[in-house]
DNA sequence: TATTAGTCTATATATCCGATAGAATATGTA
DNA sequence: TACATATTCTATCGGATATATAGACTAATA
């Protein structure tokens, strides 16, 4: 009974993020294959597809169909960043509903939200936490791991 | 169909949190009935008692049975974090396994770990993040929270 | 015409979450 | 000892969600 580690990212936003760092390698050099991307980040191919496809329809990349064809990026790597891919693919970043600004609800277990310290402690993490994944873009992934593969 | 909102602690350590607080408010004035908490927290109780024997395994509570029984805090309303609350119940606060030291775990995507760009910009947050919390203690909650009953 | 993405359906497993029910056990007190 | 009180343990539940896999057919493009 092994005990399951439980992280806060699906994979398919991990998946997300892969692909996306991919394509932004790849960034105005043309289409990339599904299969491509599927064999170098070894992401099972079918939900790779629907991962795109959900990407397209956001905005994120485009697509070609036929020969030459295949996906690309069409948002500058500067402009994507992991609070908005967090918030697709996971929704809100708050630990708790009433502390979420884009995904409010009410946490329905506080007697006044206005005086609830946990409520009001947790905003204090979310709005660093969104501060910081802001500031996290395709592009920082790209340049961390171009100064790492420096360092090694 | 309405969009469910995700967050990211669950109801037990929703619970778990509110419970505690709870506790810390009656911090060596004796134990209290399962019932009490369960009814001024509006959690249900069976769900309550799961939590506490929960928490009483780990070390934050313990309980008298019988007559006068009921639960109470054992460790000081200052030492018990948020952090090791949602370590306790959740697992992992990164974002990833392998951006964890707690809980690591290969995320088996990327060729390199040491040089993934990935797994070092997600170590970035949640080193802040893991600080965040744990500067959070039952005490801090309600001091807070006695703050913001003077301001409104 | 070969290639590649898009769409659609269907299946499958596995796991988790939130909650409930009831029996068993321990304690304090009269 | 007998009783009331309270916690402990076990077990189960429906429903939702996550993570895929497979196949068939359509549409676009070089």
């Amino acid at each position: 009974m092994t005990k399951i580690i439980v992280c806060m990212l699906s994979k398919k936003t991990q998946y997300s993020i892969l692909a996306l760092v991919r394509l932004a390698r790849e960034y105005e050099k043309g289409p990339v294959l599904i299969s491509s991307i599927s064999e170098s980040e070894r992401i099972p191919q079918k939900f790779l597809e629907s991962i795109l496809l959900e990407l397209k329809k956001t905005g994120y990349v485009n697509s070609k169909k036929g020969k030459g064809g295949g996906y690309y990026l069409i948002k500058n790597p500067n402009e994507v960043n992991l609070a908005d891919l967090h918030r697709l693919f996971e929704g809100a970043i708050a630990l708790l509903p009433c502390a979420s600004t884009k995904f409010y609800e009410s946490c329905h277990h506080c007697k006044d939200e206005e005086t609830c310290g946990i409520r009001s402690k947790i905003k204090d993490i979310r709005d660093e936490t969104v501060r910081m994944m802001k500031a996290i873009s395709l592009a920082d992934i790209i340049t961390r791991e171009n100064d790492l593969l420096k360092t090694f």
